[in-house]
DNA sequence: CCTAGCATTCTTAAAAAGTGAATATTAGAG
DNA sequence: CTCTAATATTCACTTTTTAAGAATGCTAGG
């Protein structure tokens, strides 16, 4: 059993067809076929059912799959291992979700880059679950992600603690003042898009406040948000990190939240079992050393 | 990057040589050094240094030689895996102490073996931290060692717990009465070979009694240990459970002794990441429901 | 009862891997 | 210092494996 049998398995398997995978493969069908079979006499088994319009995995094929992308991924990192020679280069794949990637990545990234010029870094936004999936199958290096990650698979360290505050027209200096000087139903939330964490905690502030049906809108930007805000527009959840400048300069209030709405933890998770690729090693110093991790 | 070139590889780093090399894996010189060559032109550094007297590895190919053994025993287990429909059968690698192979595994295996017939079972006696190696190595499924192991990457429970009690001449029916009636440096030790967990136990159990130098007495069977008790010879450290027939037929003492030396846990490990395979689950039902955990 | 989409089979061409002899390199013996 | 034995490498050649393309067979859906 060779890497590229699974690698066909594995393409078949995902596209469900012999014709489909032999596209995605760049070859033929009678190619795949062969592959196929030959693997199936080799396990024994028959992997897929056959039918008329495709293929399904059999039981056999269905326990096989995993391995096929497990052996795969670590391939992968056994080169990059053994060209790893301690040096930092090379391609490192990292997740983030939208916000740390906006907010906190910039500076850490350039200062990753700085040091260390030869690593590739290309860096995915998505959902937490999204990144800790990617992070498992080994497609990402490691990923920014929001507590609580509880997974046995993964090694979690805190990357960044932030206090969230509520971000609110400069006109109300207190959350009494908030609450007396808007409607019934709240005030307009201003948040990220969906899946964004920030915005989940101040959907659950909001509920908190008695404001479940607040109005929503989505803004893309951080600056465009302040600047919603700064025009009294509505409020938004940020962490004070952010926002102090635009505080100092009189444009919105910051509204200080009970601990346990304000803490917010992100993490920065990796697969246990990987090897630790000097580039990530890299990475990591920057975290700890470039003074990134904000005390709550 | 294919598993056969990884194979190589190995075999290579193992053996220290191309020709070595090749005549382990049955093929000429040539081909392996293209092998090699090509697995080097591959990765992009030289994995071997030559010198006129074999191969050794460089920095990369030591990094590279552990995932060579990893993507090995991964791809077996996937084959196993695959074939695997829930019915125990194939083959089942075990290991096991001599003394738990000798006292605890006769019945266990013959339950075992009368439930599923189909598992080709092979069983393997070594010291504890050989079958720890070897389990983690992925060259046995799971071993009887024992306690305490800790290590990240085995999944341990409890397969027995015995009570250690010494045996001794029938005459010495009590600790006091084995003190007086034997000599300065302490009555001869009866015990198994070397690594065995029982042996090292008696030795502290002696050192603990002010007998540090008292003779060893070194024998491979469980019955000729125990005829050399009753014949007076010295004493031994058994699990009472194997000797309690003994003592009714009236042919030696037994000597309880206090909690902390009697009490040892024979522990059955397999490794954390790995596929339970049907054939390591029927076992393991056979150690819970064969009521083979005897009280301590 | 066709037809379109799909998997399989077969033949042939190309690529890869294996073989064996020749060659180069070097440590150690004489 | 030279020779020898052990070793890796190179090269021409053979065998095996793999890929490609055409042809065949199967089946659901119109």
């Amino acid at each position: 059993m060779e890497l590229v049998d699974l690698l066909t398995f594995s393409v078949v398997a995902r596209s469900g067809g012999i014709t489909r995978a032999a596209e995605e493969l760049n070859t033929v069908q009678s190619n795949v076929t062969q592959r196929i079979k030959a693997l199936e006499a080799e396990i024994g088994t028959a992997l897929f059912e056959r039918h008329s319009r495709g293929m399904t995995l059999t039981g056999a094929g269905r326990r096989l799959f995993p391995y096929a992308a497990r052996m795969a991924a670590l391939s992968r990192e056994a080169v990059l291992a053994a060209r790893d020679d301690g040096e930092p280069k090379g391609p490192l794949s990292i997740g983030s979700m939208e916000t740390t990637a906006a907010i906190r990545l910039p500076t850490l990234l350039a200062e990753f880059h700085r040091r260390y010029p030869a690593v590739q870094l290309t860096l995915k936004t998505a959902t937490t679950a999204d990144l800790v999936a990617s992070v498992l199958d080994g497609t990402l290096d490691g990923a920014f992600v929001a507590a609580p990650i509880d997974h046995a698979e993964l090694v979690a360290t805190v990357a960044f603690r932030e206090e969230l505050v509520l971000v609110a027209p400069r006109r109300f200096n207190t959350l009494a003042a908030l609450r007396a000087g808007t409607a019934e139903s709240g005030p307009t939330a201003l948040v990220f898009r969906t899946g964004c964490t920030y915005r989940q905690r101040l959907e659950q502030v909001f509920s908190d406040f008695g404001w479940p049906s607040a109005a929503r809108f989505e803004l893309g930007t951080l600056d465009g948000m302040i600047g919603c805000v700064a025009a009294g527009m509505g409020v938004s959840l940020l962490p004070r990190a952010v926002v102090e400048r635009s505080e100092q300069r009189k444009e919105v209030s910051l509204l200080a939240l009970d601990a346990p709405w304000a803490q917010v933890e992100t993490l920065f998770i990796q697969r246990r079992a990987a090897h630790q690729t000097s580039a990530l090693s890299g990475l990591l110093s920057c975290l700890n050393g470039a003074d990134c991790v904000v005390a709550a």
